[in-house]
DNA sequence: CTGAATCCTTAAGGATACTG
DNA sequence: CAGTATCCTTAAGGATTCAG
């Protein structure tokens, strides 16, 4: 550890003034397995396993799941309870706050569901 | 350029058998500028030049913002008029199918801001 | 003014092996 | 079972230069 560490640009994330919401909320939920990571945990609306959560996500890999449960963890998006048994058991939930979401990501993928087609035919119309 | 080309991940992108509107969404809508860009398109609401857009959205690139217009541009989400003048003027405009997705934005920057000042405290409590 | 092209650095993410 | 740790490859994105 240095003294003087370097600033990266990670470590402004989320901070004081960008006060632009898109902006603010990309910082927050970004990369490929956040928002269904999310989505998959507000619709179960239960405790689940890490296993289970992750066999539901579909895809993740482990290391990918705990870093994104660590992120919402830290916002108070997902709680964590951790039974110190043998095997080891841990249970993850969404909070309150992490339910106040589910509004616009059903939204948004009620809008995929219904454009998926019309975007796609158009994506293929323009492949380069 | 070699006869076969390597297949890449991206070749993957936004293909058939995903089934999952929010891997499909990201994978349309992926990035640090993407949404950015389309919220600042939606809100504009017209024709707008492409260093005005730039300006508007604040802090992107003009490469990076060239590739998210292209991207959005073969989905139909945004069109494109070049006038052939010099100095050259581009005019770019949400379509009717961009302007879908106009209610899930809102809620999206509604949410943000409504939870902003939540969110930064815990993840300041929870600060490593 | 609107890009395209190039170079470069960092971040994202997968694969695998290992541990309590 | 639920992680950590490590290695590795690719993708994302910024800075800069150049051109019509």
């Amino acid at each position: 550890m240095d003294t003087k560490e370097k600033i990266s640009y990670s470590d402004k994330k989320f901070e004081d003034e960008s006060r632009c919401p898109m902006t603010d909320f990309i910082n927050i939920v970004s990369g490929k397995w956040a928002i269904p990571t999310l989505y998959r945990l507000i619709i179960t609306d239960d405790i689940i396993r890490f296993g289970a959560l992750q066999r539901g996500i579909g895809g993740i890999t482990q290391k990918e799941l705990t870093k994104q449960l660590r992120t919402f963890e830290s916002l108070g998006i997902v709680s964590r309870q951790e039974y110190p048994e043998m095997p080891p058991r841990v249970e993850y939930r969404i909070t309150e706050l992490g339910k106040t979401l589910k509004p616009t990501l059903d939204s948004l993928a009620h809008w995929m569901t219904e454009h998926r087609d019309e975007l796609l035919a158009n994506s293929r119309n323009n492949a380069s």
